[in-house]
DNA sequence: ACCCAGGGTAACT
DNA sequence: AGTTACCATGGG
């Protein structure tokens, strides 16, 4: 039995969003708990009042995993101030404590494949049946398949999926990735223009599932993906454009107004 | 039964 | 260069 490891609660910050707002699709939640596998890693958190508590967690798997994936470095308190403009202020003031996730870079491409004309809770079924098919560990805790896995299986075994026309796809993106025809280490180093053209090469990867891919998977904050949400969101409220307020940051702005947007229709 | 979903592709003008 | 039908599947 490994202990727990408890932080105090980080400013801006707020569990339930951050992992249920549409960026992320492996997580549910167990009543109190927060139960998920990330970087081949399964574990458990808690938001309490005051801390952040990772259960079955060595401070080496918090340092090395769930720091960085919570992008804990980052002072988002200091860029959601900076917004001057009522929507976003509204936003934020419902929804205060969205961060962008550093995810994997192949679970994010893969994901975001798999969400292309799809629904949250059908995308997570989707990925769900992928790990649960073809990941490793214990049943429920499987790590997300490796491309290079994916690489061996052809369309027909991806059925059990049931992800439809976007098998090929995902077969497709996994060769590419596994053979080196894209080079995440490149994308990730250089600047954003690179990896839309470059993962714009693979079947099934458009503007916006690159753009996804950019923002979630290497943490491009200034990616700005465009979704059926986004674009209602852009033609009611922003018919010139975003505000000043959010440049270099629109990564950010997207998922406070996508979430925020989606939750008014409920 | 119907419309829609964190879109992309290919085949049209 | 700008539309449009079609793609599998199932949630609401």
């Amino acid at each position: 039995m490994k202990n727990n490891f408890i932080i105090p609660l980080p400013k801006t910050f707020n569990l339930a969003l951050c992992l249920d707002c549409g960026q992320a699709f492996r997580w549910h939640n167990d009543g109190s708990k927060w139960c998920g596998v990330a970087y081949g890693k399964y574990i458990t958190i808690e938001q309490t009042e005051t801390e952040l508590i990772f259960h079955n967690c060595t401070e080496e798997d918090f340092n090395s995993i769930w720091k960085n994936y919570f992008d804990l470095d980052c002072d988002y308190e200091k860029i959601v101030s900076e917004y001057d403009d009522n929507y976003l202020k509204q936003a934020v003031k419902e929804y205060n404590g969205i961060r962008i996730l550093r995810q994997d870079p192949w679970e994010a491409l893969c994901s975001f494949i798999i969400s292309q004309n799809n629904n949250i809770p059908r995308i997570k079924g989707i990925i769900e049946r992928l790990c649960e098919e073809f990941g490793d560990g214990e049943t429920r805790q499987k790590t997300f398949p490796s491309a290079e896995k994916l690489a061996t299986l052809t369309v027909e075994d991806l059925a059990p999926l049931r992800a439809g026309f976007r098998a090929k796809y995902i077969i497709d993106a996994a060769q590419k990735v596994a053979n080196g025809e894209i080079d995440f280490q490149k994308i990730k180093n250089e600047p954003i223009e690179f990896g839309r053209e470059e993962l714009q090469k693979i079947k099934g990867v458009g503007a916006k599932v690159a753009e996804c891919t950019l923002l979630y998977g290497f943490h491009k904050i200034e990616a700005f993906p465009i979704d059926v949400w986004v674009k209602r969101i852009m033609a009611e409220m922003y018919p010139d454009g975003l505000p000043e307020c959010t440049k270099g940051t629109e990564g950010i702005a997207q998922q406070y107004l996508f979430h925020w947007r989606r939750m008014q229709n409920k």
